[in-house]
DNA sequence: TTTTACGTACAGTTTATTCTGTACAGATTT
DNA sequence: AAATCTGTACAGAATAAACTGTACGTAAAA
């Protein structure tokens, strides 16, 4: 059933806040039905988001298993519905930010800790200038990561 | 030429330093052109990026177009050289970190002034529930976008 | 001026991603 | 028990993105 006076509206904020969501690296589609979720409030069964998003069952399946890993969307138990309900997380700011910014935390750790490996992966015997040189880039770029890193887990 | 000793370390490096670069919305080719001028320290020419990542002059030319146009690489003059010679610039944290920030807050904001215009949009002389839940919905999703440009600008 | 060299616009191709329909396993209902 | 319903795996289709080669405008060289 649809709501004539406030549908057009509320396609218009959905598809805007999904803009803001694509940010946090979702896909178009996770961002559209996130932002749909989050405006309807009561729990949508798969069926809901499929038609009201205009796409496949499995797309909608798929997407909301992404939305739920993330933390963004839980599943919902209603008794007497045999259907899966999802319901969008509520809390905007800290949900989306906090794994935003774990993310980066996770991300640049681990790559610098690949980078420190290639640092005794340089032959030292070789004093080359290109040697020293490559060395020289390869410390700045771990350094790079270091600033990176330690300035996520400040804002954290 | 290559330097036989450290090619393929340096390839190593370059392509661990261009993961990191995609977080910052780099297309895959465009962070491994930055971190391949990055690590050369010298200007490259187009030919040069071309042979080096195996890509075609094409590539290499909208690729840096797109790296200068974000300013993280600048084109360089030498006299007696007709070809044109670009650079990466240097302060890796800074360049990456403010121009990433400054996306955020551009974004937001257009995006708050958009939501803001939509406000006004919903019928007011309808006070059903679903008008009033909606209204409530997009004030929190106005809240959080103010959030998100004051926490960027917080951090700037 | 003519010729050669360089960068890039553009159209088309290749590659990667997103999306769908069918089919099936497990669960619920009859 | 059989029949129906629900979510998802999987393979293929549709769509989007990345990449290339040709062609041309502009500038330097001859």
């Amino acid at each position: 059933m649809l709501d004539y006076h406030t549908e057009p509206t509320r396609s218009k904020i959905m598809n805007e806040f999904a803009k803001t969501l694509e940010m946090f690296d979702l896909t178009p589609l996770e961002a559209r039905l996130f932002a749909y979720l989050y405006l309807a409030e009561k729990p949508k069964t798969l069926d809901e988001m499929s038609e009201a998003l205009g796409k496949s069952k499995t797309s909608m399946s798929t997407s909301v298993r992404s939305l739920s890993d993330l933390n963004l969307v839980t599943l919902v138990w209603k008794k007497g519905v045999r259907k899966d309900l999802y319901q969008a997380n509520s809390q905007l700011f800290k949900l989306f930010m906090s794994s935003y910014i774990n993310k980066w935390i996770d991300a640049t750790n681990h790559r610098k800790d690949a980078l420190l490996e290639m640092d005794t992966l340089i032959d030292s015997s070789d004093d080359s200038e290109d040697q020293s040189k490559l060395n020289d880039q390869l410390t700045k770029i771990i350094d790079f990561h270091s600033q990176l890193e330690s300035f996520f887990r400040r804002i954290k």
